[in-house]
DNA sequence: CCTGAGACTGACCGTATGGTCAAACATCAA
DNA sequence: TTGATGTTTGACCATACGGTCAGTCTCAGG
């Protein structure tokens, strides 16, 4: 029963994997799938073209290794919002949790969204499924925690909706965030501290809803 | 000095060139530009390959001229902020003026998504320049009002950046959330009700700034 | 009905790109 | 040293794609 998804067995192996996955991050979050090309990701990680084939079968292979991986860090702050803990702060924590992963992980923000941006050809599964539950569970409890006035009774939905597009706005847009901001800025700094105010009086608790 | 830029003269000319634009809009928005194929323009717009490009140099540039027109259209929204207006109601103005956009022409947004992700290498201009200049202008007004004690003190272009993010989002991942949220769901009616609370609270001048 | 500018097309070209393969090379245990 | 396994590569292939061109067709104005 083990070993079902055969690792890398070689030093080696391991090296050149790795260094073809960090290439193909670069190239394809930069690129789009069909923009980027077997010469640019095999340049990226110093290598021939065949021997990158060597190690993924297809250029589509890669992307689908990528893609696979991405899903469930992209998840985990989510997973982590504690149906126990005191709302407010399980809140800002998501919020906070996801701005570090747009400041720290900005290529994967991209690579996600240009997947989803063509349509998620490759990613419609995992998100009607995995994504799709999760947020329909961690949903349930914020709506609950509105339902008991301990946070504004806001729809959760789009309450989640609106801390994934604020916080992965500063990732994919980063150029022009920084081309407006001028120089002489920390755009993830500021943001953090910006939509951390936000939330905190949208959802704070003595706010009536209509 | 008149015909400096040669308008297209006959009927046939007009016809052609927007059927173009339409198609190319339709492919590049959904396939971004390197993704994008003249064949499938052509076919799109029910033309030949090389008919397309007789009225057009090259893929290029049926590119940049969707692009060009896109640029006035995506500031017109934040060009009618009216500083003379009520602070509160110019920018929930703004507000709506954006939802519609993403709801009515969510093609023209996810072609300028495609464009900023990739580093915007065909809009770098444009964005320092126009796009600078008129965020500048409006963030100059807003911050006014913020010290004028007339709606919350919050940074104004992190306040412009979150109402792009928060619109666009809707139209760039469209089908995210869609797929998230179901079937049985108006996703812009939604996020326009949910994105105009956000901002009412966030900016009710009641609130005090720490 | 002519005619000439405008509109259109099939056939073609050069290059880029994903992918293959046979052979060479490296590594290491016996 | 040797053989076996794992690694690497240059040369090559087929296709897709952007773009060209010589020539044909269309049609409005005279």
């Amino acid at each position: 029963m083990s070993d079902l998804k055969p690792r890398p067995r070689t030093r080696i192996q391991r090296q050149n994997r790795d260094a073809i996955l960090e290439a193909a991050l670069e190239v394809f979050s930069a690129q789009g799938f069909r923009g980027a090309t077997l010469d640019q990701i095999a340049a990226a990680a110093s290598l021939s073209k065949p021997n990158v084939l060597y190690y993924f079968a297809s250029k589509e292979a890669i992307h689908l290794a990528l893609l696979g991986g991405l899903m469930d860090s992209w998840l985990a702050p989510l997973r982590a919002l504690d149906p126990a803990g005191e709302p407010l702060a399980e809140i800002l924590g998501y919020v906070r949790r996801k701005v570090e992963m747009s400041r720290d992980f900005p290529r994967e923000s991209r690579l996600f969204a240009n997947e989803i941006l063509q349509g998620a050809p490759r990613m419609l599964d995992a998100i009607e499924g995995e994504l799709k539950t999760l947020v329909d569970e961690k949903a349930a409890v914020i709506r609950a925690w509105g339902a008991a006035g301990r946070i504004a009774a806001v729809d959760p939905y789009h309450l989640i909706f609106s801390i994934w597009a604020l916080t992965q706005h500063y990732a994919d847009f980063d150029v022009q965030v920084r081309a407006v901001l001028g120089p002489g800025h920390d755009p993830f700094a500021e943001a953090g501290q910006f939509i951390e105010e936000l939330f905190t009086r949208l959802l704070a608790p003595d706010a009536r809803a209509h």
